[in-house]
RNA sequence: GGAUGGAUUCCCGAGUGGCCAAAGGGGGCAGACUGUAAAUCUGUUGGCAACGCCUUCGAAGGUUCGAAUCCUUCUCCAUCCA
């Protein structure tokens, strides 16, 4: 099966300039392409994930992938997809985010022996001649018809500033430059990103006078249509510091039925026919298949050890209330009163609840428990001697568990 | 630069002198039901030494026994005119 096939088969395309000619220079490896990543934070998240996977894809069928980080782009703000404007960041910040981007990078895609380029458009964009821009590169663009792009269109009614409306411009002079330098005829990127991608092909022609394509992956959105891959403290993030392993996969462990299978097909590398058997899972088969993927992308992200990790202190936690391998809060001397400590208090100090108010109202509602014996009354007091050795384990509502132990 | 309207708790949005920790909805959390799903129903949703106290309605001052509400100045935003 050809890239171009499977790619199309997993439901990742979205849209694309030229499909014939794109499917010729990508089956035959005659691709080199460029997806750009804004260091908007510390950490790649799931979305970012999804490109790296198409890096991969399309590397693995001979076609030569450039990482761009947008340590240029960064400072201005992409307005695409949202309703408000971006803080501003300061050029420290931007940097130290780069930096993490490279290194997670270089963990999916293969950059030795040329295979692979990773270039920072802060290279080229810090240094460009505002007068001289206009003249070379704004003259070709129509202000008229940006407007009328989707990515702006949103932002016609809540305001737009004149930075970020520039932002379709210096991803677009990414695209010129990166063809100049490097023979780069392609770009990837979110669905999202396609009129900014546009920008960068039409001033290729243009100038130039040469063809260049464009093609965007769908973007993951759960069944009722919001972007997967956030949760309410924020991203899934694909560092192990602000997203653990274990959370890494309870988060895709729990994925929405209806979302299953999508996410199987457009994020891991299991073979089609393989996939295809479980497309009639039903009920609680597709509990597997739950499993199933948050498994295989741990393991992709985090690596076969931690996937394994994560998965048996699911199963021991799910089913039993225990596990050797779970989250564990330390307490010491101090948090004690007269050698024992309340339960709102050790709530508290275990993480599982921002406030004492919040301890009480868990407690109150009887979603508290200690070691599997739930906890009703608020004034209750645990002996330091119980804590010792093996400790506690504590829980919160159905999927939030920590053992307390006392060194 | 001018005119007008606006800023309320996580978000939207009521409230225009005491009955306001502030309606309603969304979201979140917890419980029931389940399959670690969805839907549904119920409770809850500022903090604390908790039938009470403290902090909060863009910011700072002021009027008043009493202010989210009235006055002054400032900041920011939207719309229209230039």
């Amino acid at each position: 099966m050809t890239v171009f096939d499977e790619l199309k088969e997993r439901g990742l395309l979205a849209q694309l300039t030229d499909e014939e000619e794109i499917k010729e220079l990508i089956n035959n490896g005659k691709a080199t392409f460029y997806i750009g990543f804004d260091p908007t934070a510390d950490s790649l998240h799931v979305g970012h994930f999804m490109a790296l996977c198409l890096m991969k894809r399309m590397q693995m069928a001979g076609n030569k992938p450039i990482a761009l980080i947008g340590g240029g782009t960064a400072m201005i703000g992409d307005p695409s997809g949202r309703s408000d404007m971006r803080t501003m960041m300061t050029k420290e910040q931007i940097q130290h985010n780069c930096d993490c981007f490279k290194e997670q990078m270089s963990k999916f895609i293969d950059f030795s022996d040329g295979k692979a380029m990773m270039v920072n458009n802060a290279d080229w964009l810090l240094d460009l001649n505002y007068v001289e821009l206009l003249r070379e590169v704004g003259a070709h663009f129509s202000v008229n018809r940006m407007l009328t792009a989707e990515c702006y269109k949103q932002r016609m009614e809540k305001g737009l500033s004149f930075l970020e409306f520039n932002y379709m411009i210096m991803q677009s002079y990414d695209f010129y430059e990166l063809y100049r330098k490097y023979g780069c005829n392609m770009q990837f990127g979110g669905d999202d990103q396609w009129s900014n991608m546009l920008g960068g092909t039409e001033l290729i022609r243009r100038k130039l006078g040469k063809d260049a394509y464009a093609m965007t992956i769908t973007l993951l959105l759960n069944s009722e249509g919001k972007k997967m891959g956030k949760t309410q403290k924020g991203a899934v993030w694909l560092d192990p510091k602000k997203t653990s392993p274990f959370e890494f996969f309870q988060y895709w462990r729990n994925v929405a039925d209806a979302d299953v299978l999508k996410c199987i097909r457009m994020l891991t590398f299991l073979p089609l026919e393989e996939i295809k058997k479980m497309d009639n899972w039903e009920g609680s088969q597709l509990n597997e298949a739950k499993e199933i993927l948050a498994f295989e992308l741990t393991k992709m992200v985090h690596g076969e050890e931690e996937a394994v990790k994560a998965k048996e202190s699911a199963r021991a936690l799910f089913s039993s209330g225990n596990a050797a391998d779970m989250p564990t809060a330390e307490l010491v001397e101090a948090d004690f009163m007269d050698g024992a400590i309340d339960i709102l208090t050790m709530l508290m100090k275990s993480g599982l609840v921002p406030s004492k108010s919040e301890a009480r109202r868990a407690v109150e509602q009887g979603g508290v428990s200690v070691d599997g014996e739930k906890v009703t009354d608020i004034k209750t007091v645990f002996a330091k001697e119980a804590l010792t050795g093996e400790g506690i384990v504590l829980k919160r509502g159905k999927k939030n568990f920590r053992k307390v132990l006392v060194k």
